[in-house]
DNA sequence: ACTGTGGTGAGAATCGTTCTCATGTTGCCC
DNA sequence: GGGCAACATGAGAACGATTCTCACCACAGT
């Protein structure tokens, strides 16, 4: 019951959701839509923009992308493990590394507790200067 | 040192930024421009709505207000506490709270340092149902 | 009053993202 | 190994929040 759920239509395998894959599989930072995009068309493929978004969508409906907004505003995306964690992100490069803070979880759920409210989620990224970019 | 600083021009109390800090003393949850615009206009103001976006713009920037981006990636503001701080968002109507997080801050700052970053910030949002709209 | 520096606003422009819908693909039953 | 229905795709239009342009307004100081 973990890959295949009948409620909801199969997921076909087709040539454009490999690329975006085989594209997400190609970088370790976050990165736009528009920039995965890109990152095909050099890899020779040929997606069409809007399925580009959708298959991202998809993939982070699944879990199998994080996808979170830079400071415009903007939608960046990058293959992630699939358990809960947070982001340490290059504020220059983008070099990107996956946190994770049990104490924070708990610090979290403690607060929402402490003033009723319920079906808690939360975001946390951080910002810096990475060795390389100092 | 505080407040003026002879480099930067000074901030001319015009009638259309009274009416945009008028309009954000008049509520306590995260509003978008364009909602703050239309408060202006029902308390029978007319302020451009370019005008609502570089002011409040100028009072992020000045820390007066805070801004942070919903799940649409828009930005949403509200007149806040001048100290460091987070928010507790309820998902329904909005209902903010402030909290601070003394451990959260050592941890985001320690988990940096391990990583050799420098230079860091971060963002830290808990959303959530209030008592109110359970 | 004169003038220079800000400030304002209507509307155009930007730009990331989503929608439309005609057309291609896939899975599957026979 | 063909037929069909559901799913998927892509070109371009549409959307919508935000920013830009630029002609015009308002104030402070002389
Ligand atoms: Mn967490
Ligand atoms: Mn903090
Ligand atoms: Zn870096
Ligand atoms: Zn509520």
């Amino acid at each position: 019951m973990t890959s295949t759920d009948p409620q909801r239509p199969a997921v076909r395998p087709t040539r454009q959701r490999r690329a975006v894959a085989s594209a997400l599989a190609g970088f370790d930072d976050f990165r736009s839509a528009q920039e995965i995009h890109d990152l095909i068309s050099q890899q020779g493929e040929s997606v069409g923009l809007a399925t580009v978004y959708r298959t991202l969508a998809a993939l982070a409906e699944a879990g199998e992308v994080d996808m979170l907004r830079n400071e415009d505003g903007e939608a960046i995306w990058r293959s992630c493990s699939d358990t809960h964690h947070h982001h340490l992100v290059c504020r220059s490069c983008g070099a990107t590394i996956e946190v994770e803070g049990p104490a924070v979880e708990r610090w979290t759920n403690a607060i929402a507790a402490e003033h009723g409210y319920a079906d808690i989620s939360h975001t946390l990224e951080i910002f810096g200067t990475c060795p390389e970019c100092r």
